[in-house]
DNA sequence: CAGCTTATTTATCATATGATAATTTGCTGG
DNA sequence: CCAGCAAATTATCATATGATAAATAAGCTG
């Protein structure tokens, strides 16, 4: 019984058939591949992609060479235009002490970031391997603990060294980690957690102040 | 051409025919089914599984009726077993210091927990809101988290107190998590971290209490 | 409004995949 | 050593999936 294809009729536009530009045309698509690429990860199919911009699924390979390409088109929309310029000058302003520049940074920070498309899309990402993570992490890493570490040393009275060694973002990384993880636990896994997230963030702020602060004056005792 | 299906040789076991008894079969196919998953996901196909195995693809469903009972016995064999009794007296023993307590207690656990087949397991099913890992997430809560909040309100001198309120777990929830992330960073995404893990937990338990002092101090401060 | 460009659809492939039925063969007990 | 239970394989299905070629039609331009 139904030995013949009998095409889905889920597979056909709901709507009647509207010509787009090829701009418009490929950003709805790639719109729909992130919110079926976050729930189902990069398995999800190019019919249900297509489905889901009401368009049919050759269609898409008339924007996107191969499911491949897409997926590429996908990671950039995601990872792209998540940094908002402001935070640069913002890190760096030494008119605030390190806590409110950063505890503002991280309000700002985790609005983006704190959001179930991101966080899953960026979990899956990592998991597939893609390159793209890694420099996602870089960017981190340069953007926002690289100016913790100079800023805190800078408050500390410390030499103001541009340089940052390896082992000096440990702990700026084990907060900023606590704090990604604390977002996968509300925000993925839907755990009831506390969901005041300033709270989280000072005291996350908190523990790499005090860490920090305690090794400068075990520093000092050998001086 | 090639329209007839031309079994694939790779579909075919490579040695001669084997008879195990049902356990050991069992155990083969499920072992052949972590490696598999961790590497691509809950996605990774029966055949491939089999062809692991060492065996036919079809033979896999004398054992699992359906690929989702194997998903299964595949989160029990990666899940259970990976808490060490030992580790309950060893944690609430208070002729030592809760940071060498916890020190000892994390560099055995990171043992078992850094380690690639159990993160992206762990992650992959986190991402499919697999119920395992939210029972696993409420393990390390009741059997790690919560103790070390009681013994360091001991150690500190405030009163026994048995609960543990939602809000005090937020800190350590933020070192735990910071130390899984290192983890990722570390052996999923191969980051170019600190090899120390002793340094970087000893750091994260620090950040722990000096927070939790800085708290009570405060709190004192009021009295 | 005719005509053309090209966005969009229909039809179709080859292969991959989860699952089942029928057949073969390894092993153990009598 | 051979009978028979059950482990294992072969053959096969129905459907899903990435991808391509040919047909259709929307909408702009002269």
């Amino acid at each position: 019984m139904a030995n013949k294809p009998q095409p889905n009729p889920s597979d056909k536009p709901t709507a009647r058939r509207r010509r787009l530009s090829r701009d418009a045309r490929k950003e709805e698509i790639v719109l729909a591949a992130v919110e079926l690429f976050s729930e189902t990860g990069f398995d999800g199919s190019t019919r249900d992609i297509a489905q889901r911009a009401g368009i049919t699924q050759p269609l898409l390979y008339r924007y996107f060479p191969s499911k491949e390409d897409l997926i590429e088109a996908v990671y950039e929309k995601v990872y792209l235009d998540r940094w908002d310029p402001r935070w640069d000058a913002m890190l760096v302003d030494r008119s605030f002490p390190v806590k409110e520049r950063f505890q503002a940074f991280y309000e700002e920070y985790t609005q983006t970031v704190y959001d179930p498309v991101w966080l899953r899309i960026s979990s899956f990402a990592a998991l597939r391997n893609a390159q793209i993570h890694d420099w996602y992490n870089h960017v981190v890493q340069e953007m926002i603990l690289k100016p913790l570490v100079r800023e805190r040393r800078v408050e500390l009275g410390m030499a103001d060294e541009f340089l940052v060694a390896r082992d000096a973002l440990e702990a700026p990384w084990l907060m900023h980690g606590g704090l990604l993880d604390y977002g996968m636990r509300r925000f993925i896994l839907k755990i009831d957690v506390s969901d005041d997230t300033s709270a989280i963030i000072s005291q996350a702020l908190d523990m790499y102040l005090m860490l920090t602060q305690s090794k400068m004056e075990a520093a000092q005792a050998y001086t």
